[in-house]
DNA sequence: CATAGAATTTGGACAATGTCCTAAAGTTAC
DNA sequence: GTAACTTTAGGACATTGTCCAAATTCTATG
């Protein structure tokens, strides 16, 4: 049983990944569904309250990776695998990132939250890593989280500017690598062992 | 001489940066300055074409920035300050970039020419230090331009989510400290001495 | 089954936006 | 001084998100 909300909640999603949730006004949504405009606004009153629903679905599912804590750097770049295959699935939330977050108040709250989380859960991952020799004791950790966020914040951004032409798999593999070249001068040779199998299973 | 058209520009940059391009409408634009928005319309025929004279304009600014080859690792490092002082000035534009680049023809197909020039440009600049033994042989090029590119593009977009709280400077050292460290593991003893210059004068 | 109450759907109104156009006003050159 | 051109004013238009009251459908209860 699927219901009315959930079917506006997933044309949504769909055409806001395809063209953009600005370029999609609810009357075409509407128009899509069969509906009319004020039947969308009885389940989600403003425009916003539907990319809302939309955040806080992706927001669960990131939620849902277990940080399954194998505690090895396979792993914990591979937990980037899984968030970036989430990010592909909600693209459309990630390129208007900076404007949503300006522009609704619900949103960047949670959001304050949750980047606070996300902050400290890669700290004490990378502080594990150190302590299990993955990473040398000189490692950055700072340094390394910093750019680890900001890659995993506007990879898709760029990739929707600058590999067009490549498919989303692609695409992720490319700034998985990033991510993984990135941490190598840092790693030992232990640490190094797992980047390298990492790079060979994207 | 202030022309009208001038005076326009000066206003809209102000203040899209404000409060970004896409909260401020040409009725209030003309109101700030007493004019009827006709009148905007008569010089700009539509808000993106007062959008592409502002990306034009920090282009022109950019392309200013002589790429005074003393050949360095410094004078490298000391690229990207001075093209992150023009992304603060026009911040508007690079708060919406992905936005603005899916919306306007005319300026997407633009950064796709300065998009190729500049990443050559990098890799013209990180082969050369290599040769001049500022960057080990070893060095991943390849691999630092991406990084490289990623930063430059979307600092300020991070800056305005994460470091509001700092001020563009703060913001800015941050972001160049990024770029520093990043080479870091690459660079040679007398790379990293023109490394650590760099950050010492931040 | 009938009906009261709740949930849903409709259709239109509203203000704001970017765009467009015509007529008026102002400026310049001969 | 008048013709040609530039600039400005003012309003019309379609589109957008939002809002609301009435109509309809659904649901549970007597």
């Amino acid at each position: 049983m699927v219901t009315k909300e959930e079917k506006i909640v997933a044309k949504a999603l769909e055409m806001f990944n395809e063209r953009g949730i600005e370029y999609v006004g609810l009357r075409e949504l509407a128009a899509v569904l069969g509906i009319r405009v004020g039947n969308i606004t009885y389940y989600f009153p403003t425009k916003d309250d539907l990319v809302n629903r939309l955040a806080q679905d992706l927001s669960k599912l990131n939620e849902q990776i277990i940080v399954e804590e194998t505690g090895t750097l396979f792993s914990f770049l591979d937990r980037f695998r899984k968030i970036f295959a989430h990010h592909v699935q909600y693209r459309c939330l990630l390129l208007s990132f900076v404007h949503l977050m300006e522009q609704n108040k619900v949103l960047s709250e949670n959001y304050k939250e949750t980047e606070k989380k996300r902050f400290s859960s890669i700290v004490a991952s990378l502080s594990a890593l150190q302590q299990a020799d993955y990473l040398s004791p000189q490692a950055d950790i700072t340094f390394l989280v910093s750019v680890f966020t900001l890659t995993a914040r506007f990879w898709i951004s760029e990739a929707s500017l600058s590999f067009r032409h490549l498919s989303p798999p692609e695409q992720m593999a490319h700034y998985l690598t990033l991510l993984a070249k990135l941490v190598i001068p840092y790693a030992t040779e232990k640490g190094r062992a797992d980047v390298q199998r990492f790079l060979a299973g994207l």
